[in-house]
DNA sequence: TAGGTTCATTGATTTATGTTAATCAAATGG
DNA sequence: CCATTTGATTAACATAAATCAATGAACCTA
């Protein structure tokens, strides 16, 4: 758990009564690879911190589905969207490795807003922060080809290249798996 | 400005003496035709409602620039990742038309947190809406064509069109001038 | 471990878009 | 109001990726 602390205290100075406050809520789960976090159709009730694990993001297509979005150790997990407004997620969220999560439900989050001095600064910073990321992504779609998309995961997310399969990036970068195939022949 | 209570109102019940607040910090700007309203480097110090106008959000490239983004009157505009973290803007945000703004500086919603009540749910909701929105794009960017997000554009901003260069909706839905010009001939 | 499934790769063909260039129309500014 | 600039369209050619199809490797799982 003092891992949890320590990815906040990157950003923001926590008293020990808050933290007491905010980590009494966290409840420890161990899920197993393929298992799916979140369904199409269900209310998000969690946000989650991921100690160990890959997870995707899909929505289902005729064919293959779209995924659209990774999360891994260290960062945070939840069908946001839906957990946020409290309606059904338009998307699935799946396990791709064994995974942990320190979890808290909305109604815990809703009791931290109240009771902590530093609720409030951490949901906005993550609401921030998802705000960002999609932005980059945004850019990241339209500026660049699927090939500088590919070399820029490699970059950050090397891990990911060696654990799971080559067509959920294909389709997170936005082409087809024999596209991915070719754009990884030409630069080898 | 009673647009702009009733803009909120369609989510929050807001106090009269919360309006007057609020209200009592906004001003009114005119500004012309293809004003600069952001500069790439500098920092974003207002948060804007629109009361009339168009604006553009874009970045530069080696040769045309890319727009990415638009605003319209009843929106709110802002160069948002810099005004939140205080930090220079990436990015330029132009007046495609005469726009008229009610703005509001960082300082003064930072008071408006500190003093009402429902500053803090307007400010989360801001977030989250920019959020969910650029989920949206980010999917429609994979999922669809380039046709089809200028089939959607007409169909949820048909004024858009009828008032701006298609040059800028070429860049938006991620094409060139010469591709879209196809893809109008196609459709009609 | 054997059999079936999933995955990655490759090839051939088609389609959409990029690139370069030219032309015409429309908008703008002195 | 005219000259210049800007914008939209079209064409020809090049390129990237989609699609359809086949194959072999890797991986589950009973």
């Amino acid at each position: 758990m003092e891992q949890i602390r320590k990815h906040f205290e990157k950003n923001f100075v926590i008293t020990d009564q808050d933290w007491q406050i905010f980590s009494s809520k966290l409840v420890r789960r161990e899920f197993k690879k393929k298992h799916l976090l979140l369904k199409k159709g269900q209310i998000e009730n969690h946000l989650s911190f991921i100690e160990e694990g890959i997870l995707r993001f899909y929505i289902e297509k005729q064919t293959s589905d779209l995924t659209f979005s990774f999360a891994f150790s260290n960062g945070f997990v939840s069908g946001y969207n839906s957990f946020l407004t409290q309606t059904p997620s338009s998307y699935f969220i799946e396990t791709l490795t064994k995974t942990v999560l320190w979890q808290l439900t909305f109604e815990d989050l809703q009791e931290i807003y109240r009771a902590t001095e530093i609720g409030n600064a951490i949901g906005r910073h993550a609401s921030e922060d998802l705000f960002l990321k999609k932005s980059q992504r945004e850019l990241s779609l339209l500026n660049q080809s699927a090939q500088q998309r590919y070399l820029d995961l490699f970059e950050e997310q090397p891990e990911l290249l060696k654990n799971i399969p080559l067509k959920y990036i294909a389709s997170y970068i936005g082409v087809t798996p024999q596209a991915l195939s070719r754009i990884r022949k030409r630069i080898s």
